[in-house]
DNA sequence: CCGCGTCTTGACGAGATCCTTACGGGCGGC
DNA sequence: GCCGCCCGTAAGGATCTCGTCAAGACGCGG
């Protein structure tokens, strides 16, 4: 099922949203400034974005910005009756719809639907295969012959960025940078641990890696 | 070619800046507060922040936070020396590389348009051959004929400056500044130690190098 | 409330890497 | 021929990095 991050600085607004959508078997994400909305973006990359444009931090119209720089992934705007010109801009900056608030739950649903199956068509599917296992990038799963592998959410990040830079040296710093965060740059022994786990659940020698190598103090790099 | 916005309080700084950059063909926009570089960097989108973190209005990180709320570009930091916790709360924040005031020109040029390079994907043909081996730069990795060689981060970083310069002549200083930093700007004995390894791995006959030249006095050369 | 999976934090030995120091050789000037 | 300068080479120890283990903290669902 679909993934969506609700984007709202009201809590009973996005409970409300988020129960309902739980309850239909979405898979839901929450922020409740425009900061954090962006870093989560980033981060677990949903299908679909629904963003209050009243947040507290950034104008709802930066935050449209922002996610249009990197991605396509479907933006539903909810916004007050009154704000119909902060309307028309968050369509201009890029977003895909919008719903008038108060609004139906019903109403949402259907739009909400609607933009996943517009956004559907042209979506590709990366596949990354190797001699031991197989990563679905868009169904974000592993497969390791015919038995699915589990991977914990931090995990299944550190491949991510790995296998989307096939033969090609991450560093350790954009590691850090891309899985916990700026701040958590130096923190280099996350990345021996998390390292070793992947090889222990991918590698067919785990001691002995063929996939996930170590370049010493430079980074690792996933060589197919 | 690439636009930046210069952020300092102090007038004659931000003037050598601007000059400075201007003459090598940057475009640059000026802020000479935190707040002005926030409405500044909204609307002209620079590809490249230069800031200074000692500012009148708001703090340094707080300009950090409020650009990396919406946006990934570089940002490169100025620092008084005494600042160093400054300096570490601005790239917990997400700043991407600082330079300690007072600073020497040179110094900032090579930290900005390595800032660039990174941020810039794929944009050129960073793959460079010889005779005898390859280096792909975009991968960080050195071939030599099938096989690969494995170099250490010091050596990998003496012969990316050396092959990002072919033919051109690269002194000494430029090398140790550029790898070392540059207070090592006389440590001429650490390039002869690291070339001569480079060139026992690299080097059909390493006693006589054919590709790492040695210019005596000025520097050394790299000739695909 | 408890149990479970996950994430964080600290510590350690083995090995690689880096820095330091020293010595010899080529070359040009005196 | 002697000397100083610069370069190449070698070897030692200091330092850093990696992989690994273990234990505590945290969050979530039952």
């Amino acid at each position: 099922m679909s993934r969506v991050l609700i984007v709202d600085d009201e809590p009973q607004i996005r409970r409300a949203l988020t129960t309902n959508l739980r309850a239909r078997g979405y898979e839901v994400d929450e922020a409740q400034s425009g900061e954090e909305a962006l870093r989560v973006a980033a981060r677990v990359r949903p299908d679909l974005v629904v963003l209050d444009l009243g947040l507290p931090d950034i104008d709802g119209i930066e935050v449209v910005h922002g996610l249009r720089g990197w991605t396509q992934m479907p933006i539903l705007v909810l916004s007050a009756r009154e704000d119909e010109d902060a309307k028309v801009a968050a369509l201009d900056a890029g977003a895909d719809d919008y719903v008038t608030k108060p609004f139906g739950m019903d109403e949402l649903l259907a739009r909400l639907r609607a933009a996943l199956r517009r956004a559907t068509p042209a979506e590709e599917e990366p596949m990354v295969s190797t001699d031991d296992f197989t990563v679905d990038l868009a169904a974000k799963r592993v497969t390791r012959g015919t038995k699915a592998v589990h991977l914990t959410p931090t995990e299944w990040q550190v491949v991510e960025v790995l296998v989307r830079n096939p033969g090609k040296l991450v560093s350790q710093q954009q590691l850090l940078r891309e899985v916990w965060g700026p701040q958590y740059r130096t923190e280099t022994n996350y990345l021996r641990l998390y390292l070793a786990q992947i090889r222990r659940k991918l590698e067919p020698v785990p001691s002995r890696p063929r996939y996930f190598l170590t370049e010493p103090g430079m980074g690792y790099r996933f060589t197919p």
